[in-house]
RNA sequence: UCCGGAGUGGCUCAAUGGCAGAGCGGGCGGCUGUUAACCGCUAGGUUGUAGGUUCGAGUCCUACCUCCGGAGCCA
């Protein structure tokens, strides 16, 4: 990769630019350039975004972005702009402009950085983001000549893209994704907070495990040992006992070998936490807030599902109430598909005992059995966490339930009542073996005015990647932290 | 950690054990409506690393490295 760069930075094209640019307005002096502003330069046109183009049909605007690629038909060339906003066609014809301007931008590379000066016209022809409109350029100054783009409009493989990562986040598919993210995590903290529920942070250093079965990052904390954390449930606890309803969003971190799609070591949680709330009364808030964050991206996002080519169909069905199936009935459903099934291969994968986890082909088959998120309930009280409330006259399954999301994207949220009895929450602890004391503080939480409650944790780049109808995770955080990534 | 797959030009990939190639990108030239434009010319290689078999290895064998996918675990 380094390699790659210094060969580019030997290129003779970059001088070559440099010489040209002298005898432009621009005149090679930095300090010089329209920038921020156009004011100072000839032209006193409005400066405007690209998603605001149709906005100044007929007028003469200033755009500043990037080229986003460039064709050259000889007297006549076109180039695709971005500035953040969208993309936008803008066309340089050669008897319009004095000769210097347009021989230089015949020559800019792929991402150099130019301010845009021209007549807005509508044109079916103009593709782009939104696109339809086209800038007729009447004149242009280029800030920098970028050097060789490693990142071509052509295919690449993910490794490649992965270690371009600060520069592929320019791509137009990782432009949409991304604001889509954005979407999500704007709609998860605007739902909330307009339905009574209260931020309230939680620590990421911790002293301790929240859960004892993951493994941890340990840190050095002074003369300590530290974790970062892997929830904020049991600090959630703590508080939604002051505040009723209240929700924690941040990183999360899991140093577990995961090598799959559908993990990250860092990712975001958005982590409710209710008091006095059943199981039910989890579910059914869970289906209005989903349904939300649906119709939020739906909403807004148009464009971006397009890009992205995603097929709303299932999206459009989502809305509550979600079908509601317990782990009892899952397996059952499970164990006829395998049975139904004959490739033997198919068959193995889909068997499943009753006790055990769902693997992910299990989530997947279960999830192409219904046409919107399902939810499963009362999973075995062994396969989850230590603080889950006993079914009352069922112990071997606990007040639990995840959040299946459909076409095979499986687990986004997981959650349960809390166990809130003194005794119980004390004999659970001392069956997992987990150090008492550095628990005494959550256990205090069960001895002053202890109440049912519940909450779930949902995961924003599953979420994502299931919205954006993408087959990795990866592509749903700006800088993906896995088992073999953490650059850059 | 286990199972499977892949490492060849800047990128994506070809190449029966027998002359290492194409497309894109780069450079030069042409083209007034391109949509991942097109046409001509051109530069660009320690085939992941180290051994081995062979007259001859990108190709076969051994070890190692790296990445990808899956399992387990989980959001």
């Amino acid at each position: 990769m380094f390699s790659l760069f210094s060969k580019i930075a030997e290129s003779r094209r970059v001088d070559h630019f440099y010489t040209r640019l002298a005898h432009l307005r621009y005149n090679g002096n930095h300090e010089k350039a329209c920038f921020p502003t156009p004011k100072g330069c000839s032209s006193v046109t409005p400066t405007v975004l690209i998603a605001d183009l149709h906005r100044y049909e007929g007028q003469t605007v200033t755009v500043r972005g990037w080229l986003y690629d460039r064709t050259d038909k000889g007297k006549l060339q076109f180039l695709k702009v971005r500035d953040g906003s969208g993309i936008a066609q803008a066309v340089a014809f050669q008897k319009e402009l004095p000769e210097a301007t347009f021989e230089v931008l015949r020559s800019l590379s792929q991402e150099s950085s130019l301010i845009i000066t021209g007549t807005v016209r509508a044109d079916k022809r103009a593709p782009g983001y939104p696109g339809g409109y086209e800038i007729g350029i009447s004149d242009a100054q280029v800030i920098q000549i970028a050097d060789e783009y490693p990142i071509t409009p052509k295919e690449h493989g993910v490794e490649f893209l992965m270690d371009h990562r600060h520069l592929w986040v320019r791509s137009s598919r990782q432009w949409a994704i991304l604001r889509i993210r954005a979407t999500v995590i704007n709609t998860i903290r605007n739902w909330l907070d307009d339905n009574g529920y209260l931020l309230v942070d939680t620590p990421i250093i911790t002293p301790a495990a929240g859960e004892s079965t993951t493994e941890l990052f340990e840190i050095t904390y002074f003369e300590d040992k530290a974790y970062l954390a892997q929830t904020g449930q049991l600090y959630n606890e703590a508080n939604m006992m002051s505040f009723g309803k209240v929700y924690c969003f941040g990183p999360t971190f899991r140093s577990e070998k995961s090598k799959t799609r559908r993990h990250l070591t860092e990712f975001w949680m958005v982590e409710p936490e209710m008091a006095f709330f059943s199981l039910e009364d989890l579910m059914d808030m869970e289906e209005q807030f989903i349904s939300a964050i649906v119709g939020r991206v739906l909403e807004k996002h148009r464009m971006e599902l397009d890009i992205l080519e995603r097929d709303t169909t299932f999206l459009e069905r989502v809305s509550a109430p979600f079908p509601r199936i317990s782990y009892d009935e899952a397996v059952a459903r499970l164990n006829k598909l395998a049975a139904e099934t004959a490739d033997p291969e198919q068959q193995a994968a889909l068997r499943i005992e009753w006790g055990n986890d769902f693997g992910s082909p299990h989530e997947t088959a279960l999830t192409q059995q219904f046409d919107r998120p399902v939810f499963v309930y009362h999973y075995p009280t062994a396969v989850k966490a230590f603080y889950m409330q006993p079914v009352a006259d069922r112990p071997e399954v606990c007040r639990s339930v995840d959040l299946l999301a459909p076409e095979g994207y499986g687990e986004i949220t997981g959650g349960s009542e809390r166990i809130y009895d003194r005794d119980l929450i004390e004999q659970r602890i001392a069956h997992i073996g987990i150090n008492r004391e550095n628990y005494a503080w959550y256990l205090d939480l069960r001895r002053f005015g202890s109440v049912p409650h519940a909450g779930f944790g949902l995961g924003v780049e599953r979420t994502v990647a299931w919205l954006c109808g993408l087959p990795h995770i990866r592509e749903t955080i700006p800088y993906p932290r896995m088992l073999k990534r953490m650059y850059p």
